[in-house]
RNA sequence: GGGCGUGUAGCUCAGCUGGUUAGAGCGUCACAUUGACAUUGUGAAGGUCAGAGGUUCGAGUCCUCUCACGCCCACCA
């Protein structure tokens, strides 16, 4: 069996890789436009992948998208879907920018003030591009099937319109407005960021009891003595009998350098239980009390600046200090004043800024918000119009994002996030969305002394201004939807064609930074869901558990991955043992796994060429003969189905499982094997290998392709999706049973002869049986020393006949009976042996009696355990001595 | 403080709407292997399914409580 066609041994994925991606971007299916003609083709199928940031390279996070998606597209494409995955970039503006500071820092040390706007965005963009050539690099090979043309950049001419145009919008309805509000500030990347920007450290900090001055009857405590001096309320419970006598009277005192006016309000929101149950109010400097201030309509005193130090409206004793030597100042002139009555340890969740690290400090700003409370008229598409809301219907934006997701219009995988998801717009504050950066999408804003005008063009006349800050980069990412397909042009062919989405699937940590702002930003200005699904994954851990990252020096690298056991491997890895939502481990140790695996693929491939006298693609689905051909054909139907319903649930892992039991366990292991002793299997071999190599293309497209190439048809990329054609044979009840009996009968076979390693597996079957055992267990036995004898290498499987009903058998080794009894006897001896030793042990009346007991036990315990051992090898020498 | 989740073999995890004897991969051990594949094959060992109680003919699966761990949100000054 050497005509068909001779492969390499083992599969070499780095030898096939890069011409296999030449080849399919060459072919120019990666887009839509270019596919074949099919009954369905005018179905869309449009998902627009998460854009990577460009501030550097992909990691783990980034293949586990690019194997999901890709699988999901090729699986639609394949499926006769008119498919497409729009690629693009993320400027992600503060990381990048604070990114390309740091580099310059370090290298010229020179701050992005010293080379001034225009220089600094020159290096941003061009650190940016290499970037990006880089990560368009790496997904060629992962084998993502981007469609190139269709290449995005949140930052480019298109999508600066769409912000624009977004913008001017929001402003016109009200919905974007300038307030002076007290907002997270990051001093060190010296901006504004919204509160999905802050992130909780738990730390410890010291609780400070003190009275403001000796004419104050009530004490208050705080972390931060220094953000006292602009205290200008003292808050209290409505129901607390201690300072029920105080509400509402008002407190003049000096304090640490500066005179303060106190008023003592009450509000609910004060916790009785907490240090004094009275609360300082520092409307300026923290989020909270800038709520109560606005309640209870008390000034606000900014007493910490922009460079976390103290202004000059702090007072005399602190002015210009840095916050921390203000607080030690502060408590100071309170120890010296004796109003100092206690410290304490406590644990606190300290705030810092998600991208620079530095301490956020709450401080009051002119900035820019997106009201998401404010009422509007809604405008609801003409053509994918969102079911349950009126055209022109009183809605706010909050409302909106909670009504799509609720009325299961989009529906998020798994469910589980939906309570998050709901749980966090109940929460939700305005939307801070101005940033004092310069990379990024500059405000369409204009001033000339007090005049505000919202333009994206200068306004006409003398001395206007335009807005230096930049928007934060989720307002860009929010249309990312439909900025991609052309919006703001609403009757671009794109947008028609594959608006909404159909499918957005990226990690579960950016459901609120990213997933929600999509759905606020294409619900008010499409009045269109931007998905019908959202698929959330998990994070990749390392095998400890661990986030990944650099400092811990855990980073696994996709790309060494992909050189040392191929894009095929890598991409397994990440789909199979990893469900909706829940974070994944990945070690070095499962991506050889999955190597292997490929290479079985390739292996089996081999055989099968090897074995046939014309490799070709069999058109009419093959007459089965035999048992076994009617059993796998049968299974081989059922895998095709299983795996079609798996990809429309994007049950990802249940389906690489499903196909990978069968390619091994069915396929290779029995049905190959059967197939070395039956002859006339070509056609069945060749049909089915021709069809699982399609199936397993979305998971593994690379050595798919390579091995489809053999079968002549064209891309496997393109080729359609394989549809069940055979019937399971039924097995009947009486059967079954009966084939019961049949496996326990050979598992005694195995254990009597003492061959544990040498008899066989199971067994295929169908029909009714009339089985009588002892014939079959004679026959195998007879099989297995007949071959040893000859000194032949068996098949691994034997068709074995019991009555008239032929049974496939499969087995591995065979026993050398003469062997196999010096074995027996050498640990018969060595059993009796023992047995003696223990003998003597408890035949010892001083160790019985002085021992503790349970050594005792344990003794007499290995006593019978040997005993037993001695009687089945004896049994066993009996055995083999009559085969 | 509120919410979500996890706890199943040495490790990583499956186990869907409750139904025979709880599975896989890796690891370990034993044996085999010249002809598709040592990136292989066959087997073995290894589990009181975190614990307690309950519902049920029947619970890894449903309910209640407890313990441990993780994540998210809020934030107490």
């Amino acid at each position: 069996m050497s005509k068909g066609i001779d492969l390499p041994k083992a599969y070499e994925a780095k030898q096939v890789e890069d011409g296999i991606s030449a080849t399919w971007m060459q072919s120019g299916f990666f887009s839509p436009e270019n596919l074949p003609e099919r009954e369905n083709r005018r179905e869309p199928f449009s998902i627009i992948l998460p854009p990577p940031n460009v501030t550097g390279t992909l990691h783990m996070g980034h293949a586990v998208m690019l194997a999901i998606e890709d699988a999901m597209v090729r699986f639609a494409r394949m499926s006769g879907k008119n498919a497409v995955w729009i690629p693009g970039t993320d400027h992600a503006a503060i990381a990048t920018e604070s990114k390309v500071e740091k580099m310059l820092i370090e290298k010229e040390g020179k701050t992005r003030h010293d080379l001034g706007r225009e220089a600094f965005l020159r290096r941003v963009e061009a650190f940016a591009k290499e970037s990006h050539d880089t990560i368009v690099n790496q997904m060629k090979k992962m084998g993502a099937s981007v469609d190139w043309s269709r290449e995005a950049y949140t930052l480019d001419e298109k999508r600066h319109d769409a912000v624009n145009t977004a913008f001017l919008r929001m402003y016109k309805d009200g919905l974007i407005y300038r307030g002076y509000r007290v907002i997270n500030w990051d001093p060190v990347g010296k901006t504004a960021v919204s509160d999905e920007e802050v992130e909780y450290k738990e730390g410890t900090a010291t609780l400070y009891t003190f009275r403001y001055g000796k004419d104050v009857p009530i004490a208050i405590s705080t972390t931060r003595p220094e953000t006292k001096v602009g205290d200008t309320a003292i808050a209290v419970h409505p129901d607390d009998p201690r300072y029920q006598a105080f509400i509402g009277k008002e407190f003049d005192v000096a304090f640490a350098g500066t005179t303060l006016h106190l008023r003592v309000i009450a509000d609910a929101c004060v916790d009785r239980e907490f240090g004094t149950g009275a609360l300082g109010v520092t409307p300026a400097h923290s989020l909270a009390d800038a709520d109560l201030a606005h309640v209870h309509e008390l000034p606000m005193i900014q007493v910490i600046d922009e460079s976390a130090h103290m202004t000059q409206e702090a007072g005399t004793l602190v002015a210009g200090k840095s916050t921390l030597e203000a607080r030690a100042l502060v408590i100071e002139w309170l120890r010296e004043e004796g109003l100092l009555l206690g410290e304490e340890e406590v644990s606190q969740n300290l705030s810092y800024a998600q991208r620079s690290g530095g301490v956020i400090e709450p401080l009051p700003k002119e900035q820019w918000f997106i009201d998401v409370n404010k009422s509007f008229h809604f405008r609801n598409s003409t053509r994918h119009p969102i079911d349950g809301v009126e055209d022109g219907q009183e809605v706010s934006l909050k409302s909106l994002m909670q009504h799509v997701v609720r009325s299961g219009q989009i529906k998020i995988i798994p469910d589980r996030f939906s309570k998050t998801y709901f749980h966090w717009i109940d929460h939700l504050r305005d939307w801070n969305i101005s940033r004092q950066i310069w990379f990024g999408h500059r405000l369409p804003v204009w001033y000339r002394n007090t005049e505000v005008k919202v333009s994206v063009t200068k306004p006409e006349g003398e001395g206007w201004e335009r807005d230096p800050d930049t928007l934060d980069t989720w307002f860009s990412s929010g249309l990312w939807t439909f900025s991609t397909l052309g919006w703001p042009n609403e009757s671009s062919p794109d947008l028609l064609a594959y608006h909404p989405t159909t499918v957005m699937e990226t990690g579960y940590d950016i459901l609120f930074f990213w997933v929600a702002r999509m759905i606020l930003m294409s619900t008010y200005l499409l009045g269109e869901i931007p998905f019908e699904t959202v698929y959330l994954h998990g994070l990749v851990l390392d095998e400890e558990g661990r986030k990944m990252s650099k400092s811990l020096g855990n980073v696994l690298n996709p790309l060494d991955m992909i050189d040392r056991y191929g894009a095929d491997a890598t991409r397994l890895s990440l789909l199979i043992g990893s469900t909706p939502g829940n974070d994944m481990k990945i070690s070095e140790e499962k991506v050889a796994g999955f190597r292997n695996f490929t290479n079985k693929l390739w292996n089996i491939s081999r055989f099968v060429f090897l074995s046939v006298d014309d490799v070709k693609s069999i058109e009419k689905p093959p007459v089965p003969k035999t048992l076994a051909d009617r059993w796998i054909l049968g299974r081989f139907s059922e895998v095709e189905k299983k795996v079609t319903h798996h990809f429309e649930a994007h049950e990802f892992s249940f389906l690489g499982e499903t196909l990978r039991d069968f390619t091994w366990n069915e396929f290779a292991d029995w049905y190959l094997e059967i197939a070395k002793i039956e002859k006339g299997k070509e056609e069945i071999l060749l049909y089915i290998l021709e069809r699982l190599l399609l199936l397993w293309h979305p998971f593994m497209p690379f050595v798919t392709e390579e091995l489809s190439k053999n079968f002549g048809k064209g891309l496997a990329l393109i080729a359609p999706w394989p549809v069940a054609e055979y019937a399971l044979a039924s097995i009947d009840q009486q059967a079954m049973m009966e084939l019961q009996e049949i496996i326990t009968a050979i598992r005694s076979v195995r254990s009597t002869y003492h061959v544990n390693s040498q008899v066989m597996l199971d067994i295929v079957v169908d029909g009714l049986l009339s089985p009588d055992v002892e014939p079959l267990v004679k026959s195998l036995a007879k099989v297995a020393s007949i071959s040893s004898f000859q000194g032949e290498k068996p098949a691994q499987a034997a068709v074995v006949l019991v009555g008239e009903m032929e049974i496939y058998v499969k087995l591995e080794g065979f026993i050398d009976v003469q062997k196999e009894i010096t074995h027996v006897e050498e640990e018969l001896a060595e059993a009796k042996r023992y047995m003696q030793l223990l003998e003597q042990k408890l035949g010892n009346t001083a160790f019985v009696e002085h021992a503790p007991a349970a050594v005792v036990e344990e003794e007499r315990a290995k006593r019978e355990a040997t005993f037993d051992r001695i009687q089945k090898l004896e049994q066993s020498l009996h055995h083999l001595s009559h085969v």
